[in-house]
DNA sequence: GGAGGATACGTTATAACATAACGAAACGAA
DNA sequence: TTCGTTTCGTTATGTTATAACGTATCCTCC
């Protein structure tokens, strides 16, 4: 997935991925519960990770009493389905925006913006397969995370450099 | 660099990581104090992952009175030099073999012994930086962090399979 | 439609990881 | 030796995550 743009429509992208949600879990057998897909919706507020802790304070202004296992036990069943990463640099979550469609969470982190993106790059995945196997490790699980600029925030940048090079 | 062997001389490791860190500090013009060699040191007692706690309690250990603020000032120490490396998905720190030599933090994580070893593949580094580019995104620091079996385990893993099969 | 097992949730307490802030000490160049 | 810089000790606190236990809800089978 791309990064969003500024003038995305962030509610219809949370609505897909709400759907998403409901679809998979349907097909899993799995039953998202009222707490789990408002979890999951407040992890989808923006692009950024989230953290549980926030998620508390949001879940309380929602009116909905809370103590931090409620948020972990939700995210827990979100990871387990596929429906969010968790951003192990960042102490924190995201959405994913295909679950069910196999693939290690391989994250863009913007340093500037903070927002992230996802990469999804089989041979990427493939390139560490092998070359763990060179060693003759077998991979499990992956993760995946790369900070630097997103392509808003680098554009930016350069302009800023141009006005100090005139200035 | 390899997944160590179970007979693999491991003073002698240490004892390349200490010189290995002293000539890099040497070459930075940067202060290895003790506490910071000792840290350095209890980092590599073992090829897994530590944590700053179990850092805390060893240097108790050793006689020398310490709070949190000692033990995470000498992993800053070392991380800002390259001597070790942060493993986010585990919330620990494992010695870094060959320091000075550029690379970003690929890293193999056995989930049965818990091992760690290093990857090092620039073409990996390199199939990111590309694969993110395309998303026009400008690659700046990666945590390449891989959970597997080690060949070790592996090896292991099989022979128990074969008795299963055999009973 | 009621019994009973499995799953999910609320709540309290605490574990594990990390940093802020401040003063004292050690170091190193002028 | 003096002065500025870096390092360290210490206290307090912030942040992230889980253990443990009882209650409620759901789902199935009779």
């Amino acid at each position: 997935m791309a990064f969003p743009t500024a003038r995305h429509d962030h509610s219809a992208c949370i609505q897909a991925a709400l759907d998403a949600a409901e679809q998979e879990c349907r097909r899993r057998g799995a039953r998202l519960t009222d707490t789990r897909r408002i979890v999951l919706e407040l992890v989808w507020e923006s692009h950024r990770p989230v953290g549980a802790y926030a998620l508390l304070e949001s879940l309380g202004k929602l009116g909905r009493s809370a103590a931090p296992p409620t948020v972990y036990r939700a995210l827990d069943f979100l990871l387990a389905h596929g429906l969010i990463h968790r951003v192990a640099s960042r102490n924190g979550f995201i959405g994913c925006p295909h679950p069910g469609h196999a693939h290690g969470g391989q994250i863009l982190l913007c340093t500037q913006c903070g927002m992230a993106a996802e990469l999804d790059d089989p041979a990427l995945d493939q390139e560490i397969v092998n070359s763990a196997a060179r060693l003759g490790f077998s991979v499990n699980r992956q993760t995946i995370e790369v900070e630097g600029l997103c392509p808003v925030c680098r554009a930016q940048r350069n302009s800023e450099e141009e006005q100090n090079y005139v200035a």
